[in-house]
Formats: C-alpha cells, structure tokens, sequence
DNA sequence: GCGGGGAGGTAATGCGGTTTAGCCAATTAC
DNA sequence: GTAATTGGCTAAACCGCATTACCTCCCCGC
C-alpha cells in the first residue's frame, strides 16, 4: 500500500460522476448535457455526440434518486405477494411472472420492488406507503380475491396498476388493467376431458376459497358439470398446501362414494394427492384419474407422470409487464387475455373402472 | 359528478403531502418540521408533539427520493439471482430466503429490489448500475462461486454487501460479510448416516458445479469418505434440474456397481431420483437410500418419504439482512455461521440389501 | 448593566437531475 | 433594411428533504 496513511475511512469509494463533470469535460453547461442524454432538441448534432462520448467514458448513469425527484419517475414498479411466510411453498409460479415481468422491465431499466407480507391489510397499508413515498411509479396486483380492497384504493390513490388475473366474479377493477387466464374456459376444458373419458364422481380441490381465480373455477365447473348432466361434481376449498390437499384426499377416497377423478388446484397438491392414494393402495390411473392446474418438474418426476393444465407463466408476466408500461405511457385501462391454458394428457388419467364408467359418449381423449 | 367539466386527464389523483404543507399548517419552518420528524435537537417538546399530529393527520410519509437525494441513502437494499429463466423451477429456497431479509427489512421500513438474471456478467452489470443509480444501499450476494467476481467488483465499487454462503474454497469474501452454513459438516452427518446404516457405495448427485458451495459438499464427502476408508463414494454434478436429476440416477442404476445409497443436492433432483428408480423398479429404502439436500413439502409427498437435511432458510434470510443492515450502520464485515442443518430420517434410508452390506461396525442408525 | 450561553427557531444551501425562461447570432420574411 | 424566426446554448428555478449557519430571545453570572 502506497497509499497516504491517515484518513481512517476506507479507501475512497470511487466517486459517481455527475452531468456536472460531463459539463466540465464537455465544455458545456449542464442543461445542453442534459438535454443531449434525453434526446432532447435544443443542442447541435455534434455537441450531443460528444457529451455522449463523455458520458460514456466516464461510465455515468443518471442518480435515480434525483431522476425521481425532478422527473416525477422513480422508475421502479412495485408487486407485493401477500402470503403467510409458512406457505411460501414448493410453488414455481411467482418467480416465474416475476422472471417474466423482469425481462421486459430490464429492457427499460426499469426496477422492481418485490415484497413478501402477511395478508392483505399489510399488503394495502404497504401499497399507501410506496405510494406516498414515491417509490413506485405502478403495481402489480396478483391474487386478486372476492371483496379485494386493492382496486378502489389504487384507484384514489391515482397509483397506476394492472390487476393479473380476472376479479372475482360480480367485482370490478377500478381504472385498473387487467390481464388473466380464461380459467373457465380452462375447467371446462378439464371437465370435457374427464367426461370423455368416462368419469362422473369428480372433485375439485380447489385452492384459498376468498381468491377470485378459485372462486371462477368453482362456479365454471359447477355449471360445466350440470350443462353434462353431472350431479356427482364438486369443489373443496384447501391452502394450497400438501398437507390439506393430502387431507382433503383422503377424506374423499375414505367416503361411501370416492370420486373416480380428482382435479388439484396446484402441483403440490396433487403431488400429494397422488402420495395419500397410494398410501390407501389406490391404484393410478386404473382407479383414480388426477389433473393438475399448473405443470411443473413436479407433475414429471410422479408416477405415473400427471396430466396437467399447462400455461406459460413467464409469458403471462411477460404481459402483465408490459401493460403497466402502457399504462405509465398514458394508455387506456384494458383487459387483455393471456392464452388459454392447454391439457397436457398423461398416464395420470384414464377411464374410470368397468363398475363406475358412465354409458360412454364417443371415446374422446381429447376435449 | 360535479366536478367542472374540461381537463381531459384524469381526477386529480390526491397530492401527496409534503414538509411544507406540515409547516404551513403548523405554523412553523419547514427546517423545524424535519427536526422534528427526525429526532433532532432544535425544537420544544410541544412543537414536537404538534408537527407529529400533523404530519399524522396528513398521512405524510418521506419522499424517498428526496430523502435519497440528500440523506445519501436509498432506503433499499438489492438481491440478484443469477438463473437462466428456466431453470427457476420449484425450489422454495429463495422466496423462503427473500421472505426472512424481508422480515428484518420491513421493520426498517427498507424497501428490497430483487431481479432475477441470465448470468454473473449480467449480475455484475447490474450491480454497477445500481451502484451508479445509487439505487440501493447495499446488496445481498447470492450463489458464491469459483472465480467470483461479484466480491472484488463490490470490494471497488464501495457497496456495502453480505454473502449469503461460505466463499469457494481458496477465495476470499474481500470486504463483504459473510452469512454461511456448515456444508463440510453437514455432509459429513450425512455420510455417517449412510455409513452407519452399512452402506459403501454412495454417490452424491450435486448441483451445478461452478458453486462454492457445490464444491465444498464435494470434497468434503470426498475427505470423509476417505477418512473412513470407502472408495466407492464420488460425486457428479448437475444443473439442479429433475431432468438431469433423473438421468443421473438412470445413469448410476444401470452401472455394473449401482450404488446402495445417493445424496441429491436437492429436494426436486431427489423426488426426480426416486421417480427413476420406480421406472428401473428398483425399490427404495429397500435396495437404494436416497437423502434430500433441502427439506420441503416434496420430500414428505413422496412415497416412501425423503430423508432430508433441513436447514431453516427463512432464519438464514434474517441472519443474512441483519448482518447487512449492521454493516449499513458502520459494523465490521464479519463471518456468521449459522445454525448447523440437521439430518431428519425418514423411511427413505435403510440398511443396504445383505449382500451389499459392509462388515457392518456398531449399527449406528443415528450419526 | 453587560457579556455569554443555551434553547428554540428561521433562512439558506445543496443533493443531481429536469425544465422554463432568456440570450445571442444567423437566417428568413416582407 | 428592418422585424420576426429559429437554432444552439446558458442561467436559474425547482423537485422535497437534510443540514448548516445564523438569528433572537431569555436567563444567568458577575
């Protein structure tokens, strides 16, 4: 160390150019770097260049903290996921919209504020605050849910937002934009391929009975399952957890009538659906077929492997991420459509026993 | 709607309140009102008391970037993850982790910007923006690994920053702290349960391999296996995927000496492990242990179910904030060990088939 | 009666940008 | 030939807060 001993500080901490040293460098007055960095008009062709060049060599990036300040942009989006830290589980899905959401943001040096709560009291009082603290300029709001507070108080509090997957049936999203999952659409489809495989005593175990998404897929599979004039069909409200989706099997296969196929709202549950079977020697898919909403590593490594309802997560970020880009841009409030969710059919799925099959329609594997 | 028509933006959306409008409404200067809020001498009791009502009656809460613009501090900390996007897959150990940093972090009111990345170039990059954005605080460093240029690029930049994770063996954390758990030990327990239970051949199926801590679970299993004289223990390595998972386990199975025991480095590989082996229909525990670096609801879904280390990742996360925040006020870097993970038996490990069987020593089912 | 000191407050400055107003020369319009 | 524009640039104000310097009382000691 050559160093001058004394100061006790640590070394100096390189020091972050300002545009008051591409000024200095440039020989021009800071308004002109200014108005050169952001494609502004008000400075020749040449002389935007070379502040460029400065700007460049001396490896500057604009302090967002001042950006903010001036701009009125903090230049971050915010998405809180309320969830009691225990059941922050095996899911994949959050990290993979986060992942999505990410790739467009990135493109637009954009940052995310991420964070985990409680329940939604704590996610409300949150939002408020990054609000008035200005340090997001827009939110993701995921898990909608029946009588979601969210909506009208992003809407007072003129805090731009867009809501990823549909409100709860009967609600509406405010001003916010809306970008979800035909989840009807998907149950029904599930139905068809379980009707046309022969099925009539089907249960749905279904996820946290207050979000809007489980909500949908009740009622979808309720009026699915009486258009098909099914009386044997219906859903169980669980946490998501392998533990009550194990439960819950369990009390379905111990009942007088065990349903003969079983439609799990996540991976984990069926993966532990599948477990709590096979441990009442219930054999798959020769006495009992299974779905999974949501395809993962997980659905593979069982056995058999589980036919699943695959969507593109990242994609749904994808878009979610760049509709609240739109929405900052000055665009409309809207509601977008992801792609439908598609069947994957596995060996987790086949006709029901001799005994129980329904006077089969035209054998349709497919919906 | 009563309000005069025109202005073709929408409502005006509630203006956030600031010092001034406290100071106004106190009758005081905008200088005392800060003092006030901030716990600084230079104002009575009784101010005091009225600027907090007032504030409190605004709902006001700090511009942060103000605050950042001239308290020099973002008020937010930053964590990257280094993942190709698909290989985000169902491990629960980051939101587990982020749910812990963000325990210690919410009562600081500090907010957290988490980004998920391609790779280390890309992280790097992003650090120095950061750090140039003045966007954060300081980082938490994830995934330490060989030739880790994260702790040199932070060691320069003056980032305060805490490593979550021992450095690569040979490498030094530079100035950043370090939050670690026992690897070496932790394998170590491992391997004197499978050799306690007679078994001689095991293979560890690793993670990837350019990670610190992959590379210590290698040779430390490497050093106790010779310590107890075994030779047909090694490791191999993968990228934490059940596809790679699953083709390592078909791989060793199909050997001429298959081993009696495999330790996956984690939980997804181990269930994608015991999935395989159903396929070759080798029966576990009975002709193959398997152990699950990593507890979670898989390992208790599968049948028989896993026996695994456990390791309380949300507590990992608060250690790892809590150092960070420390090193914010002006600690020292230090190196916090924590809570060694302990190895939960279940029915996945038993004694080899007879044959296999070493000269047994004591029957030791407990390390 | 006067200087000193502390308590309680205000005015001014700066953080690093953006943005508005203005200034000066060179064109262009008429 | 003079007025109006325009291009290219600078000076200055501002965003909301922290902080420093100063200012004014009032009380005290002597």
């Amino acid at each position: 160390m050559t160093a001058p001993a004394g100061d006790g500080a640590r070394a100096t901490p390189a020091r972050r150019p300002t545009i008051k040293d591409i000024a200095r460098r440039a020989g021009v007055s800071e308004s002109a770097v200014s108005f050169a960095l952001n494609g502004r008009p008000g400075v020749s062709q040449t002389t935007r260049e070379r502040v460029h060049r400065v700007a460049a060599d001396l490896g500057w990036q604009p302090n967002s903290a001042a950006r903010a300040l001036s701009g009125e942009r903090s230049g971050a989006l915010g998405l809180v996921l309320a969830r009691p830290a225990h059941t922050l589980g095996v899911e994949s899905f959050f990290l993979q919209l986060v992942s999505g959401v990410q790739e467009v943001l990135a493109a637009r040096r954009i940052a995310l504020l991420f964070q985990v709560v409680e329940d939604t009291a704590a996610e409300c009082e949150l939002l408020r605050r990054w609000w008035a603290e200005r340090r997001v300029d827009g939110v993701l709001v995921v898990d909608p849910r029946a009588q979601d507070p969210r909506p009208a108080l992003l809407d007072s509090l003129g805090l731009p937002a867009v809501l990823v997957g549909a409100p709860a049936p009967g609600e509406d999203a405010g001003s916010l934009s809306t970008v979800w999952a035909d989840d009807s659409a998907a149950m029904a489809s599930v139905l068809a391929h379980l009707h046309g495989l022969g099925h009539r005593r089907i249960v749905h175990v279904a996820g946290l009975p207050g979000l809007a998404h489980t909500e949908r897929r009740i009622a979808s599979l309720r009026a699915e399952a009486a258009a098909l004039g099914l009386s044997g069909v219906r859903s169980v409200t669980t946490d998501y957890s392998d533990a009550e989706g194990a439960a819950a099997t369990r009390r379905l296969l111990d009942a007088a009538e065990p349903p003969t196929a079983i439609i799990y709202d996540n991976d984990v549950m069926a993966v532990a659906g599948v477990s709590a079977a096979a441990e009442r020697g219930v054999a798959l898919p020769a006495e009992l077929s299974v779905v999974a909403w949501d395809d993962s590593a997980l659905c593979r490594v069982t056995h058999p492997r589980l036919t699943a309802l695959v969507r593109d997560t990242t994609a749904f970020g994808r878009l979610a991420a760049g509709e609240l880009l739109d929405r900052l841009d000055g665009g409309p409030a809207r509601s977008i459509q992801a792609e439908l969710p598609h069947l994957e059919p596995r060996e987790s799925t086949a006709p029901p026993p001799p005994a129980e099959r329904e006077p089969a329609p035209e054998q349709g594997l497919r919906a």
